[in-house]
DNA sequence: CGATTTTGACCGGCGC
DNA sequence: GCGCCGGTCAAAATCG
């Protein structure tokens, strides 16, 4: 999994990054006729997987520590799979619609270009942000294809594993083109950013029809709970960008903005902003308030949409659960402080419990992988940034696909809402 | 009943 | 100063 750093202060958040790897572009944009594209590079896998014992930041060492629930995941990843340097030419949009492999490699080349430490402490949160060093064969969800692994969990996608996480503007496009990363800086597109915010974003594959949602794109969950409380059509872009804020926590200024990548219809960009101002919710926390379930929700979003975008995604539902990037920053820079670290790592050890309990299983059982990765556009703060890997690593999946299988449905919903990542793998429909 | 979603209106920042 | 645009608010609707 590759992040892209950027800062978006420095930046002053006009600018645009598009990353993109591998080829063909599922976004249908093409990278190289594209005026946005400043530079290009063509994927390495080679030097993958150096990156990964670098810290990027203070918050990868501090999620160093903690358990990751993912682990026997990544280990896998890290493994055969992940590392197969065959697929790093494949389509990264491909690979994050369809599951077809991992462009980490592609991921990690561009922070090398953005100038962005690769190094990372083992940690799953770092895994996370990094680009998995290697290019990973997964099978795409929609496909179900399986993907090569010894054991069923190795096999297992981890939440995060899924993306590719870039950093970026909020505005930027996601897409891969044939074997290349782009990553382009458009002139500023009048985005404006309310005074400095802390602001991450995240791209990841949208798999809008993949739930059987209708309009529901899905994106990836995480423990919080989000409440959307907006939703607005974006000047430029034919998909509405729907507005959410924490609902966990009252006080909690932590807010997230979920739109499809303009140029590219399959990504889905996340922005995070704010910090969490209260402990990572447990699941049930996360889950409470979260009542409505998505096939209803998908309807009155359905609604909402302008109509050029019928087929959208803005119908978050799904997000309630979505990452949030903040707290675990918090939680690393606060310390001892609520959402500490202390917290966090409950947090997690009470979802890799879950994960390894209900969640691997089923998926074992599916066989299923994930290629999807989370593509880190940017963030003003490196370190939320990580910090809302690690909370997303559980949920993206979910987003990704919320139903799960139909076969093992009653599974994954005990799963499924707040923790299962996995439950919705799914994406035969599409 | 409580929580969320929808949606139009309002506010503030930015560019001209 | 004006207009555009993005972000937020808040009432109504919806759902379990």
């Amino acid at each position: 999994m590759c992040s892209f750093w950027q800062g978006m202060e420095s930046d002053q958040g006009d600018l645009e990054d598009i990353v993109r790897a591998g080829a063909g572009g599922v976004g249908g944009e093409g990278s190289s006729s594209n005026p946005a594209v400043d530079w290009q590079f063509s994927l390495e896998p080679t030097n993958l997987t150096s990156g990964i014992e670098e810290p990027i930041d203070d918050l990868g060492y501090a999620f160093s520590n903690m358990p990751d629930p993912l682990l026997h995941e990544l280990d896998f990843a890290a493994g055969s799979v992940f590392f197969n340097g065959s697929n790093s030419n494949m389509d990264l949009a491909k690979m994050n619609a369809r599951g077809d492999g991992s462009v980490g490699g592609n991921n990690f080349l561009a922070q090398k270009m953005l100038g962005e430490e690769t190094k990372r402490p083992p940690n799953i949160f770092s895994r996370m942000l990094q680009i998995s060093p290697t290019v990973k064969t997964a099978i795409s969800p929609r496909e179900n294809s399986p993907m090569v692994s010894a054991s069923p969990r190795a096999i297992k996608p981890s939440p995060l594993e899924g993306y590719d996480m870039i950093k970026s503007n909020s505005s930027m496009n996601c897409s891969v083109d044939n074997g290349i990363v782009q990553i382009s800086t458009p002139r500023n597109q009048g985005i404006k950013r309310r005074k400095n915010q802390a602001k991450q974003v995240v791209c990841i594959p949208a798999p809008a029809a993949a739930n059987n949602r209708p309009t529901g794109e899905v994106v990836p969950s995480d423990h919080w709970a989000w409440r959307k409380y907006g939703q607005k059509p974006i000047k430029g872009s034919p998909y509405p960008r729907g507005y959410y804020r924490c609902s966990s926590s009252k006080g909690c200024s932590a807010r997230k903005q979920v739109e499809r990548s303009r140029n590219d219809p399959n990504m889905l960009v996340i922005t995070y902003t704010s910090e969490h101002n209260h402990p990572w919710p447990t699941q049930r926390n996360a889950l409470a308030g979260s009542t409505r379930s998505q096939p209803t929700k998908n309807n009155s979003a359905t609604k909402s949409l302008p109509s050029t975008l019928t087929s959208k995604p803005t119908t978050l539902k799904e997000e309630h659960k979505e990452n949030d990037t903040d707290n675990a920053s918090s939680a690393i820079t606060v310390g001892g402080s609520t959402t500490s670290g202390g917290t966090v790592k409950d947090e997690m050890r009470e979802i890799e419990k879950e994960m390894s309990m209900d969640v691997e299983d089923q998926e074992y059982d599916q066989g299923l992988s994930h290629s999807y990765r989370p593509l880190m556009i940017e963030s003003n703060q490196s370190e939320d940034f990580f910090a809302d890997l690690g909370e997303l690593e559980p949920d993206p999946l979910n987003l990704m696909f919320p139903q799960g299988f139909t076969a093992e449905k009653s599974d994954e919903e005990r799963v499924d809402k707040s923790l299962d990542p996995f439950s919705l793998f799914d994406w035969s429909g599409n």
